[in-house]
DNA sequence: TATGAATGAGCATTCATTCAT
DNA sequence: AATGAATGAATGCTCATTCAT
């Protein structure tokens, strides 16, 4: 599909090719997000893009290829979030990561949709499922990292320690997700440091 | 389509129709938990269950209808464990309740990913959001009844800990449903009972 | 597809299976004949037969199938045409299934058309061509038990000279699908005869 | 598209348009033979010759006028086989002339697939068949030549006896399509040999 | 009840074609 | 001359649903 050149020669348009894609995995959350899984079809995701179903292929060969490009994505924009932080206290940023995994707002509560769309669909792929292990295992060993940093623990202790402020985390985002209604933003972060506060 | 009635009249059919319905949902449960969401067409259901298309549409008028008992039939199994508990101490109970909500063995995995390809339909379906919040917002009120029975908490605070607590055990859940491998289902418990056990 | 049971039990329509495909198969061969291989759609084939896209997967699972059971099917024609000879003479039946071969009506132009078509796809196909190779001997091994049935030739000469028959009766055929106009039925029999004659 | 014109203005480009469309055609031929028709779709022909999709319909406007050019192509190279030939002799001429319409070698082999193609194309397609027939009257019109140059036959028997000889290489060409394997080059020529010799 | 034939809308995908560059 | 982005119609196919039996 993309063929990854960045041509300098003959260039014909000034599509930036990654860009693009992004747009259309934005396209494909938002749907996801705003009418569940089964309403992220090519011609819907293509539509909510402004392009048509064609174009979308030029991007992403198939389906599969569109939703892992998507969970990626989705994962990638968490990703940025943290790297544009102000501080770069250990401490702190362990806490606004924990913090940033909870369903808070719209982009948010996104992420989340587009990780249990891909949870859903990834059961009996292989190859999807070996990629949400791995990411969630980055992630834990990111926090793991900060736990480190921050001097609360070390090694293996630092590895469980990230495990349970994880959970904690996790956990109230799917109570949050369950029940949006009943769990606005402040809510969620009140009970998040009831949790992890004594575990710091 | 089920009219309600367990009919006097035809009687020969010895297979009543509850248990019919029941034993597609399961069908449908272990469809989604072995092959993910999109693997659980009417067809499918029906042959994993012994029948025919046809066959399903007398106990369910359409897929949504299906879907709704899957999830709810889950729910069901889940609670019938809780009821066949061998003791009523309101303590045990609770830390029982809680540890049942892992995905520990086949049957728990089964139910959370019903949960989690429920949730995943359930987006933008007021009926099926209003299902899912009013089953989560059930369960929250038998733990917090527990927390009161067993003295640990009373009122508001009983039902803020019984909040804290299930996000201890959906946090770990979700975890393990990310990462099955890395997580057995000691690892779940020794890391369930990390967190709770202070909050007890 | 088809599950080959003749269900006595429980039968709920008296739908013939096998004449259903064979009709479908019909279907197709009058479009191939007709307009093109390309004109041989899905959903033109189906309904040409009157009937809709998803009938027709009820009785072939896909277009694969669809192709090779028409030139079975279009095979199968002819050898029941062969069957029904009033003559069980072989010299004679020898002579009328040369003269079988050519197109001499819409009937046999249609099979003619469904061969070629099908030659056309089956190159690359691993299966498809062998088929063809297969049909192929086995009516040259037709032939080549007539002719030592007539007692024209025997054993290795019995077979060399069913080529050289059929290559004549097939030569014919090609210059007549080329240039239908030009070759009228008794102008193609004609010719065959001047070719074969001498050869018997 | 192709305005006919050799361009004196823009003369820079060295590769001329007829070069480049035979080269088209070839790759397009190359693609049925190995692949079958299926295969032969404007990006794969494209590709195939080195180009993208856009490059081809700067030399056809169209997929027809791409398989119209293609079949002419082919034919053309027959041609040009032919009249390279050593000698000048008639009788030897028509000879070669039969023999080489035999799918001995991967060249002839690939013009055999591509009229076959063409045939099952230009079904219904009143112009591409008209081609197809004209081109096969002007074969016959050249091996009638032939016949009568070699003072074998002459006017309307001259004719009558061309045909007879081309049906029996291309009876045999067929056999060989239908079965490769089972068809070698040498018997081939053998069988034609046995047919057309006594003709002679 | 249960079957399985049939529907028809909708799906992902392919493809010829167009067009700005 | 050539690119490759984009179109949009069409393809093969799937699927929930209906219905006569």
């Amino acid at each position: 599909m993309y063929n990854g050149r960045d041509t300098f020669l003959s260039m014909p348009k000034v599509i930036d090719v990654d860009e693009r894609r992004a747009e259309l995995a934005r396209a494909a959350s938002r749907l996801i997000a705003r009418s569940g899984i089964s309403a992220a079809t090519m011609r819907d995701v293509a539509a909510e893009a402004g392009l048509t179903t064609g174009a979308l292929t030029h991007y992403f060969a198939d389906k599969r290829e569109l939703m892992l490009y998507t969970f990626r994505e989705s994962l990638a924009g968490r990703k940025s979030v943290r790297a544009a932080r102000a501080t770069t206290e250990p401490r702190q940023l362990l806490v606004q990561s924990l913090e940033g995994g909870l369903p808070q707002d719209d982009d948010r509560r996104r992420h989340w949709m587009v990780s249990i769309a891909f949870c859903a669909e990834a059961t009996g792929d292989a190859d999807l499922s070996a990629t949400q292990r791995d990411e969630y295992r980055s992630y834990r060993s990111y926090v793991a990292g900060l736990v480190a940093a921050a001097d609360i623990a070390h090694g293996a202790a630092a590895d469980a320690l990230a495990e349970r402020l994880i959970a904690c985390a996790n956990g109230i985002a799917v109570q949050a997700l369950f029940d949006l209604d009943g769990w606005p933003g402040a809510r969620q972060l009140a009970c998040l440091h009831e949790l992890i506060d004594p575990l710091l």
